[in-house]
DNA sequence: TATTTTTGCTTGCATATTGCAAGTGCAAAC
DNA sequence: GTTTGCACTTGCAATATGCAAGCAAAAATA
């Protein structure tokens, strides 16, 4: 899509490109904490995100190699989106933006919760967390 | 700018739909870590944003009450801005973008540097830096 | 076996956002 | 009193978005 904008030296600027708004991250935590796999998923989710804008954000975060496109077990007509290491590596990062959300806005109980819970003992739910998502990786 | 968009109750969602794009953030970096304080020095900024966008990002940044406007002690003519606490609370999630981009990309070298202090004992950085910032809202 | 449904997209198009260049108004310097 | 610096605004072409509709392959259903 946007493959030749130029991208900075400054280390934020280029991993915000990769992002672009605000559906990329969207589709990652998606995966890691919602256990969204497929096309479908992502766009029934709560979010409301357009199809053609998933199908955009989809391909470039698989050129970025932060996911993976594999084949489906259970059908032939699905696609098994999975995260690779690049994007679990972001979990600190999403934990972060968790806690400052929690912090200035109002958060739905359920999630509330997650964000307690990771709280209590950040890098044991960070560690915890990136086991089980390479988990997922390495088997199947 | 876009006022009555909606908004999830998810709360990446939520608080990403602050930042919209990336400028936002890399303003708040400027002004954390590379001391830019006035218009003329985030467009100045290495990171080359248009004017008119610039002036879009500040206002919704001062809407949102992550940034204020202040009189600049040099000038009538100059504006000062100033993060706010709200603002402040985003350096953790900052912290960990440059520790994502550190293993990802390549990094120059004078940032590398501050990374890596920052790697050393990353609460106390953030500790530290916090209170270096908390102490540039409350005197002036 | 024929037909309908599901799935993962693509396409068209009106609208919104961006980036660039130029301009404006006020304050300060000369 | 004229020029310069600063913080924006404005106009406009190019790009990106959001919505609805379409589409081919696979799976489910009749």
């Amino acid at each position: 899509m946007e493959k030749d904008k130029k991208r900075s030296d400054c280390p934020i600027s280029c991993s915000l490109d990769i992002f672009g708004d605000k559906w990329s991250l969207l589709i990652i935590r998606d995966m890691m904490f919602a256990n969204k796999s497929t096309y479908g998923d992502f766009l029934k989710s709560a979010e409301g995100i357009a199809t053609n804008i998933l199908a955009s954000r989809l391909q470039s975060l698989e050129e970025n190699k932060l996911i993976e496109k594999l084949e489906h077990p259970d059908s032939k007509a699905k696609v098994l989106y999975k995260l690779t290491q690049k994007a679990i590596d972001l979990l600190p990062i999403i934990v972060e933006i968790h806690f400052w959300a929690d912090k200035h806005f109002e958060i739905p109980a359920d999630i509330k919760a997650m964000i307690k819970e990771a709280k209590r003992d950040k890098d044991e739910f960070i560690k915890t967390t990136t086991r089980q998502l390479k988990k997922q990786i390495t088997t199947q």
